[in-house]
RNA sequence: GCCCACAUAGCUCAGCCGGCAGAGCACUUCCUUGGUAAGGAAGAGGUCAUGGGUUCGAAUCCCAUUGUGGGCUCCA
């Protein structure tokens, strides 16, 4: 069973870093806070600078007190800073519109150029009270009223609380601020949108206004430059621009695959089945449509079941499969396991529904249907180190067809898990060491497994520096083994639990397209390109030709496209660049009489006169090279 | 799910203080047959997301529904 973590929140920055084995990174919490969905536009800046932060939470201010202008009635929520910039949480009696957010700039350019200083001032916990209180600051007095509570559950005095001041505008706040508001640098306010008080659903919706500042004019138009660029790499434009796949309303959170798109599809799944067939995996399928029973019996029905789509079926509850594991465990059990028979590889290009919320909903990247490529690996004890190892370089290999550095996280128990301690203590000593013997750096986040089993993920950064969570690696000593009471009988004949090792390396084939898409900003690598060679021949008499040179090709595994439009040789590589093809093989007279070929590729650079059979041979061998 | 915004041709978008549905690209046909990122002309293409309402009249105003987008973790 597969719970990939929800995307939303990594809210556990204040973790510390649990000390562990040569090789850990104490806790990195920046790398981890980092949210790893990604949308086109959230681009995180390289780790926050100090200074900038105290300017960006500084800029908050000066955002409350224009808005505040503004909206007298105005109540505060809170304002800190972020990645790569700021936000400030409002109550206010109306949706603010782009001409309010024009005229809060406004207002803000007013209150920086006066240069305010910040001043800080320190107030007994009863007066801070009443002053937030007589200025009808409700969601002031609760956070006070909340540091009341936790100084005394910790025995402590009230403690005492800091305002920070700015023209007329005051604020309680724990600082630090910059000087004064002339010190705040060149800010763009940027979008309004719609927050939980404390992010919960049962508090009140306030309008969030996120802002930008940055220490020049030039960060702050590199900063825009890099949101641009963010958005034409999106997926979900390229998607449709390299005619890959498309959303329809009929089936929200699923995609369409186009041929295109399919190849590509095709070409991972290719690549990894092979992958897993010289590790000796064996594939299996089963069905998505399941009774409930199967799910209660996993734990599904009653930790998940928000998340399933249950049908009624001559009276019966079944649901479509949201994770596969629980059915692989039924061809486990189809007959009496040897010692000898494990580790047992058991994979599947699985096709799974998760009832999403329609709002969190993502091209992609956040999907209702996807297909992982989950296995799961039933191991004796002895052998889990070993596989953990082999897993570990399926993952080096494979992401190394893509130029991507994974990077290793170890989660261990949570609280509320189950299964015994001594068997979380076991596995979670064997998953270390075993990390340790591959030899990889990882970083170490306790109580972020699953409930039913320790953890490896994997993440990596992107081309834009985005941390998108890939592969999982979880020993399962509990949930597959003892709710569906695995055996296999061991060397004395006594019957023995096997662990379940669940797995899945591009995790979900959507997902991992579509950040190989943003990765590669649709100039996909040649290996895996839709289309890997565009045919152009310049006039119409060239047309046969390159249809034989294109059967040669295909003859040698190639994915090639003959543009026999009548459009000029220009307007053909105009579109071909333009839908990214790595090689374009142009034929005119001259090439056609000496059955060679005029390359250029991609990146502009041209190669005259190649043969066509040194061509083929030469594009095969790089295809099958599988490398970026 | 919740807040806000958006939905017009295959794509990108204009029109939206109510009064004949538009452009560029793509597509089709014709001309053109070319040398490394757009040759020319003509044509076809729309239930303005869906449903309801206001009005003499709705793409345009109002309501609902569906979908899409930005968010809903950062604790003074």
């Amino acid at each position: 069973m597969f719970v990939f973590r929800r995307q939303t929140a990594m809210a556990d920055q204040q973790r510390p870093g649990e000390a562990a084995g040569p090789g850990v990174i104490e806790g990195d919490d920046l790398a981890l806070e980092a949210p790893d969905r990604g949308s086109a536009d959230e681009l995180l800046d390289a780790g926050a600078h100090a200074p900038l932060d105290l300017m960006r939470h500084s800029a908050a201010h000066v955002m409350a007190e224009a808005v505040l202008a503004l909206f007298p009635g105005a109540r505060l929520g809170i304002g800190p800073a972020v990645a790569d910039g700021f936000y400030y949480d409002f109550e206010l009696p109306r949706p603010l519109t782009p001409d309010d957010l024009a005229a809060v700039e406004e207002r803000m350019r007013t209150s920086i150029a006066a240069d305010h200083p910040f001043i800080r001032r320190e107030l007994p916990f009863d007066e801070a009270r009443t002053l937030v209180a007589a200025d009808d600051q409700s969601f002031k007095v609760e956070i006070l009223d909340d540091l009341a509570a936790k100084a005394a559950a910790a025995g402590e005095p009230l403690p005492v609380t800091t305002f920070y001041e700015h023209g007329a505008f005051r604020d309680l706040c724990r600082g630090p601020h910059v000087e004064s508001t002339g010190r705040i640098g060149p800010f763009r306010l940027l979008a309004v949108a719609g927050a939980y008080w404390r992010g919960q659903e049962s508090r009140p919706m306030l309008q969030r206004v996120y802002g930008t500042v940055w220490e020049s004019q030039e960060d702050l138009d590199r900063f825009l430059w890099r949101r641009e660029e963010a958005k034409k790499r999106d997926h979900r434009r390229l998607g449709v621009q390299l005619d890959l796949f498309s959303f329809h309303d009929v089936s929200p959170g699923s995609a369409f695959w186009h041929p295109k798109g399919q190849r590509l599809w095709r070409t991972l799944e290719t690549a990894m089945r092979e992958l897993q067939e010289r590790h000796g995996y064996e594939e299996i399928s089963t069905p998505i449509l399941v009774n409930h029973r199967l799910w209660e019996q996993s734990g599904h029905w009653d930790h998940y079941r928000d998340n399933m789509f249950v049908l009624d079926i001559e009276d019966q509850a079944y649901s479509l499969k949201p994770m596969n594991c629980p059915e692989s465990t039924f061809i486990y059990r189809s007959k009496t396991r040897s010692y000898r028979d494990l580790p047992l590889r058991l994979s599947e290009f699985g096709r799974l529904h998760r009832n999403e919320r329609s709002g969190v909903l993502h091209g992609l990247t956040r999907v209702r249907h996807f297909v992982q490529d989950d296995a799961h690996v039933y191991v004796r004890p002895d052998q889990l180190a070993d596989e953990i190892g082999r897993l570990i370089a399926m993952v080096r290999e494979s992401y190394g067809w893509f130029g991507l550095q994974p990077r290793y996280t170890f989660a261990t128990k949570p609280d509320g898990a189950i299964g015994d301690d001594a068997l979380w203590e076991r596995a979670e000593t064997m998953i270390r060491s075993a990390l340790d013997d591959a030899g990889v750096t990882y970083t170490v986040k306790p109580k972020d497994g699953t409930f039913y089993a320790p953890k490896i993920d994997i993440y990596i950064d992107d081309a834009l520096g985005r941390e998108w969570q890939m592969a999982t690696i979880q020993a399962d000593l509990t949930m597959l083994p003892e709710r569906f009471d695995l055996t296999y009988i061991d060397e004395h004949g006594a019957p023995q639990r096997p662990i379940a090792l669940h797995r899945a390396i591009y995790g979900s084939l959507e997902r991992f397209i579509g950040i190989l898409i943003e990765h590669f900003g649709g100039a996909l690598p040649l290996w895996v390109a839709p289309v890997q060679v565009a045919l152009i021949p310049i006039a119409d008499r060239h047309a046969d030709p390159a249809d034989e040179l294109a059967a040669l090709l295909r003859g040698r595994g190639l994915r090639v496209d003959v543009d026999r439009t009548d459009s000029r040789m220009q307007n053909k590589i105009r579109l071909a660049q333009e839908q990214k093809v790595p090689v374009m093989v142009i034929l005119g007279d001259r090439e056609v009489e000496a059955r060679t070929a005029s390359v250029r590729r991609r990146d502009g650079s041209q190669e005259q006169g190649v043969a066509w059979d040194d061509l083929a041979a030469r594009l095969a061998e790089e295809a099958a090279a599988r490398a970026v």
